[in-house]
RNA sequence: GCCCAGGUGGUGGAAUCGGUAGACACGAGGGACUUAAAAUCCCUUGCCUUUCAAACGGCGUGCGGGUUCAAUUCCCGCCCUGGGCACCA
């Protein structure tokens, strides 16, 4: 009979008790306790909880009050990442300030957040938002600025026409459009504030393998940074300029039968006067420069180019007079934005080539036709002939004076925001024009209050009378502000040092807080942040690493992505689809410790995504009123497999709970209650069941716990521990084959003797049927395995 | 095209080292209790053949091969789904 739980009142009373004794704090650092930094992605204040904040929050908290349990000081900080877009729309739309949006939702999310009654460590949480937090966004920016990883250069950028501002690129989603508003990215040419993430390209690749993160993320960072190992070879121009191209076959340089700057390329504008053609391809370049990126880089079109008449190229190893191109399948901000084309080798080059009619010549012997691409014997290629690719490469680029180089996909991170609701870039200009940081004393350098931020794709800084009076009266006369804002993705760069150190208003973060609690051991988040997110702030605590400024070069020891919960239906949960799954609603109805029992069982916690089942909740409910039933199963004594199976169950829960398999560790629980419901349980074996269910169950358990007027909480007792003696099994059945097909099944202990085995086999006449007047040619027995008897048909 | 992850009952999933495939949960079917329904309890539930019932029958972890006494697990070749990258030289 299930014995029914009222957990609006079990779950109220217990999460203010915790809450008035400070029980989940993380205090201060005490060195006799291993330390355990448990690091979820902090949230946006979007208002309004959603499953998705359950999933990510409240199914880590069982790993969490887990490592408490084991004694480890454990630090599982919350806050919020409370700059960005939709403060501003939502402020536009009713017409009220940004800031007061965001605080009234932080505020109601955080009466949400406690709804949950998760271990969070309250005592350290920050906001991006706080003057307190910015000031030291602003202040490192001011290192990097002083120390050259923060410049203000020319580029071209994304450019996202509805939310009227710039964005990086990680931010551009594979079709070409915005990460955020769907928009179709513009390229635009502008100056922009940009940080030297490519500096720290290889330190960022080759530090991944010291991390315990998922292979599948670490190939995901390799790919995004990109690095292509070759050269760079120099070859002369017809009116005696050197163009440097780069190329990852320099194997193959005989064979360049033709060059290929992009349409952007300094040099063509440079030198129009020495092209005969100049209208032809200034049309060229007006073209490809008015079409979109989608159709940029759509490789199945054909490839289009104007040839610069009246220029030529010299092949630096052939010495041949090559001809020269202009074509947009050379990308401006790739390797040098110029290639060597060599159309027997490559297949894009093979294509242009056939179009334009330009010498094809095979320099390697290998494949059956051309374009062959693959590597292998050098011909026609001079003194080089019948040396391997691999053995030319070098040999050539030495020859004709190039170098061996990397280059990368990685580009520069655009930091710089036309719009209102973040990060003031703390820079001001001098009468001439050049930029100076904002000096500490004067941070934080805050955001102007007297703003009209409605989009116009002008800063709205710019608008500030107050920012640039500010500026004027501590700078002098006609200096003036830098107008930008921060990207988002900057503040949550570093957010994880913050909350070492919340309270400090002399440092970021002090180096006896990093001693105590860095790195993060283990970094639970959404599979969506993998090259943005997780990139940046790699690349942030490097930069801060070199600098000095802080103690570690990686931030995350240890990372898993999880997926997405998804609508009843399959789909993603969406208002227009209306399979949205209300949290509040679900807690309501059937309480906290239900839905993340749920959560949790629905599958390992992974990079997958389950569909919510409506009916799935019910069953987990069913559980923890067994579980608060089972009180009256107590007896004096309980049976041998009782006990032996209390041992197998907590042995099975530790490890599973380690392994973030939380979904077989309640099954495990599960089959032990059902067990006991059928028999009786001691009272000590009861309350060690509970301790067991304590991390999933917070509430109800400390409830149980309270009943049975145990001291203090049970989420400070120690994690039950299991006898290795009792866990085994003092008898298995195992199956029995007959030439590998299984025949039946014998049970008996699992250090039975061979001999032992084939005895029981005897006593089973379905065995003994199957065996009759055949002899037995070989015996494979696998103790507490299998038993498997091969025999002449 | 390249890189990564995955494909198991009606559903979510389990099988930790190559050793009884389908734990646990949901759903479904049958029964008990009830005036009735809900809740709860008990039984059945991978598929197929034959059967009153069944099995000591056959099949079965995307497909086709292979290794092995034994394969969801290892190897080779495919197909499909999801994710990342992509005119990247």
């Amino acid at each position: 009979m299930h014995k029914r739980f009222d957990h609006q009142a079990i779950e109220s009373k217990w999460q203010e008790k915790w809450k008035e004794n400070g029980l989940y704090d993380a205090g201060e650092r005490d060195d006799n306790k291993e330390k355990e930094y448990v690091l979820v992605e902090w949230p946006y204040p979007s208002g309004n909880l959603h499953i998705g904040h359950w999933y990510a929050f409240a199914v880590p908290d069982i790993y969490v009050r887990y490592k408490r349990m084991l004694g480890n000081q454990v630090l599982y900080p919350m806050g919020f990442d409370a700059f960005g877009l939709p403060a501003e729309n939502a402020a536009i739309k009713h017409n009220l300030n940004p800031r007061e949006w965001t605080e009234k939702n932080i505020e109601y999310m955080r009466s949400q957040l406690d709804s949950m009654g998760n271990a969070f460590s309250w005592d350290k949480t920050t906001s991006s938002t706080d003057p307190e937090y910015y000031k030291w966004t602003q202040w490192m920016f001011t290192e990097f600025f002083k120390n050259d990883l923060a410049y203000r250069g020319e580029a071209i950028v994304n450019w996202d026409p509805i939310d009227n501002t710039v964005i990086a690129n990680e931010q551009v989603l594979p079709d070409g459009t915005s990460e955020r508003s769907g928009a179709i990215v513009e390229k635009k040419k502008m100056p922009q504030w940009m940080l030297k993430i490519t500096d720290f390209a290889d330190d960022l690749i080759d530090d991944l393998e010291d991390l315990n993160w998922p292979e599948h993320i670490k190939d995901a960072q390799r790919n995004w940074i990109g690095r292509s190992e070759g050269a760079e070879i120099d070859f002369e121009l017809s009116f005696g300029q050197k163009v440097t191209v780069f190329t990852t076959r320099p194997d193959t340089l005989f064979g360049a039968t033709y060059m290929v700057l992009a349409p952007e390329h300094e040099l063509v504008q440079k030198y129009k006067d020495d092209i005969a053609n100049w209208s032809e391809v200034e049309a060229y370049i007006e073209a490809s420069r008015q079409k979109d990126e989608r159709d940029r880089q759509d490789n199945t079109k054909e490839k289009t180019g104007v040839k610069l008449e009246g220029v030529s190229a010299t092949n630096p190893a052939s010495g041949e007079e090559i001809p020269v191109y202009i074509a947009d399948y050379v990308l401006a901000g790739y390797g040098t934005g110029a290639i060597m084309a060599v159309p027997a080798h490559d297949e894009r080059d093979f294509a242009f080539a056939q179009k334009f009619g330009i010498e094809v010549k095979q320099v390697v012997a290998g494949g059956e036709e051309l374009p062959y691409a693959g590597m292998g014997t050098l011909i026609s290629s001079g003194k080089f002939d019948g040396l391997s690719s691999e053995e030319a490469k070098e040999n050539i680029v030495k020859e004709v004076g190039g170098r061996m180089t990397n280059t990368y996909r990685l580009r520069d991170w655009s930091i710089g925001r036309q719009r209102y609701w973040g990060v003031p870039i703390p820079i001001v200009y001098d009468p001439e024009g050049k930029a100076h940081p904002v000096p500490e004393e004067h941070l934080p350098w805050t955001l102007p209050e007297d703003v009209d931020f409605k989009p116009t794709g002008e800063a709205p800084l710019a608008k500030s009378a107050e920012l640039k009076a500010r500026t004027e009266e501590i700078f002098g006369e006609g200096w003036t502000p830098e107008v930008e804002t921060m990207d988002t993705f900057v503040d949550s760069s570093w957010y994880f040092l913050r909350y070492l150190d919340n309270q400090n208003k002399d440092n970021l973060v002090s180096p006896e807080a990093q001693k105590s609690w860095m790195q993060v051991d283990m970094y639970f988040g959404g599979a969506e942040h993998t090259t943005m997110h997780l990139l940046y702030s790699r690349f942030w605590q490097k930069a801060l690493h070199r600098l000095g400024l802080v103690t570690h070069n990686e931030p995350y020891l240890k990372r898993a992505n999880h997926g997405m919960i998804l609508g009843p239906d399959g789909n993603k949960m969406s208002k227009s689809k209306g399979n949205v799954v209300d949290p509040d609603e679900q807690v309501k109805s059937v309480g906290a410790d239900t839905v993340k029992l749920y959560l949790a069982f629905m599958g390992p916690y992974e990079d997958n995504s389950y569909p919510w089942d409506p009916n799935g909740v019910v069953g987990l409910r069913r559980f923890l009123e067994r579980v608060y039933g089972l009180g009256e199963h107590i007896a004096q004594e309980e049976s041998e497999e009782m006990t032996s199976l209390l041992h197998k169950t907590i042995k099975k829960v530790r490890y599973d709970i380690a392994e973030f398999k939380f979904n077989t560790a309640i099954s495990a629980m599960m089959v032990y209650v059902n067990k006991a419901e059928k028999e009786n349980l001691t009272k000590e074996s009861y309350l060690t069941l509970v301790k067991l269910l304590a991390p999933f169950a917070p509430h109800l358990t400390e409830e149980i716990w309270s009943v049975y007027d145990l001291e203090g909480s049970i989420h400070s007792s120690p994690y039950p521990e299991y006898d290795e003696s009792l866990a085994r099994d003092k008898e298995v059945t195992i199956g029995v084959q007959i030439n590998g097909k299984m025949r039946g099944e014998i049970t008996l202990s699992p250090t039975a003797s061979e001999g032992e085995a084939l005895e029981l086999v005897k006593k089973v006449d379905v065995l003994m049927a199957r065996l009759h007047q055949k002899e037995i040619m070989k015996v494979i027995y696998v103790p507490g395995r299998i038993l498997n008897l091969i025999v002449k048909e």
